[in-house]
DNA sequence: AGCGATTGAGTTGTGCACAACTGAATTGTG
DNA sequence: CACAATTCAGTTGTGCACAACTCAATCGCT
C-alpha cells in the first residue's frame, strides 16, 4: 500500500525489530534505576537527586539553570527536586543577589558531609555491571554519538 | 573527554566519572523518549502505549501478565495504561473464563486498523539514528548483556 | 527613559515507574 | 475436603519527565 524500502526488510519486520534498540535502551535504564535504587537507599538519594549532588559536590554552588542545562532537565523537573532536597536538609536555595531571576543551590553542612558516605557508590555501580572500562568507554561514546543523532532528528529548542 | 589510565582513578574521580555510563543511557533513553513522542503524535500513543501495542500486533490477544513479562512492567504501571488505551478505543480488557484472577488485552477493530499508521514509525526512528543496522544490534546486544549483568546483581524477583 | 521581548524559576496537569498494599481466584498440601 | 500459600490485577502514594503555562526580573531597542 505504499513505497517499500529498499532493504530486504518488510514492514513487519521493521515492526518487530524497532522495539529492540529502545526497548534495549529502556531497559538497561530501568536496570540502572533498580541498581540505584538499592545502593543509594541508604544515602536518602533517588537516583537523579544523586546526579544533582554529584554537580555539588564538584562543582559547589550552582544555579538552578546550570543544573538543568547539565542534567538536561527543565525546571519543571528540578524544583520540586531540589525543594526535597532542601527539605532534607542537604541543601539550600538562595535568590541570586545580581540576578533576581535566578536561583543557586548551596549545599549545606550535611549535604557536604554526605560525599563521605557517597563515595563508595561508583565502585560498587561499576562492579555490578561486570564490565571493563574501557567497555563501559567503548559504550558511552557510542550512547553520546546516537543521543546527538536524535537531538539533531528532533527540532527542539 | 581525557584519557586517563584506569589503575590512576581516585574516589572523586570516579565520582565524576560515575554518572557517565548510567548518564549517557539515561540521555539516549531520553532522546529516544523525544523523538518518539514527536513520531508518535498523531496515532495518539505514547512510547509505553507503543510498545503495548506492538506486542498485541504481534501477538494478538494477550494476558496483562504476558505483557507485563514481555515489556518489563508491573501491574502498578500496565493497569492504567490499559485503561487509558482502552478508553482511546484501541483494546478491550476481558477477563478469562478459564482463569477468573486474569485479563486479557484484546485488541478493537480501531486498534488492529492502526497498525496500518504505525508501520512508518520505525522507519522514521531507524532514519533518524543515522546509524546502520549491524551498528544497532552491536549496540543491543552490549545493552542486553549490561542489562542482565545489573539485574543479576539486584537480588530481587 | 520607556516598553516590548526574553529569561529564569515555579506551577499545573498528564503519564510512566515502582514499592507496598488489597482482594479475589486458584493451587498445593495435609 | 480444607485451608494456607500463591498468583494475578488493581489501587495508593511517591517521584521523575515533560508540555504548557504564569509571573517577575532583566535586557534590548529606540
Amino acid at each position: 500500500m505504499t513505497e517499500q524500502p529498499a532493504a530486504a526488510l518488510r514492514d513487519q519486520d521493521f515492526l518487530r525489530l524497532d522495539g529492540q534498540i529502545c526497548f534495549a535502551l529502556g531497559a538497561a535504564n530501568r536496570a540502572f534505576g533498580g541498581l540505584y535504587r538499592v545502593v543509594l537507599k541508604d544515602l536518602g538519594l533517588t537516583y537523579p537527586q544523586y546526579l544533582v549532588m554529584l554537580v555539588l559536590w564538584e562543582n559547589g554552588t550552582t544555579p538552578v539553570k546550570e543544573l538543568g542545562r547539565r542534567l538536561r532537565l527543565d525546571s519543571g523537573t528540578l524544583s520540586p527536586l531540589l525543594k526535597r532536597l532542601e527539605a532534607a536538609g542537604l541543601i539550600r536555595r538562595e535568590r541570586s543577589a545580581q540576578d533576581e531571576r535566578s536561583v543557586h543551590a548551596v549545599l549545606t553542612d550535611e549535604g557536604t558531609a554526605l560525599r563521605e558516605r557517597a563515595v563508595e557508590v561508583p565502585r560498587r555501580i561499576a562492579a555490578a555491571t561486570g564490565f571493563e572500562l574501557t567497555e563501559i568507554r567503548d559504550l558511552q561514546v557510542r550512547l553520546a554519538r546516537l543521543t546527538a543523532a536524535l537531538d539533531a532528528a528532533v527540532p527542539q529548542d
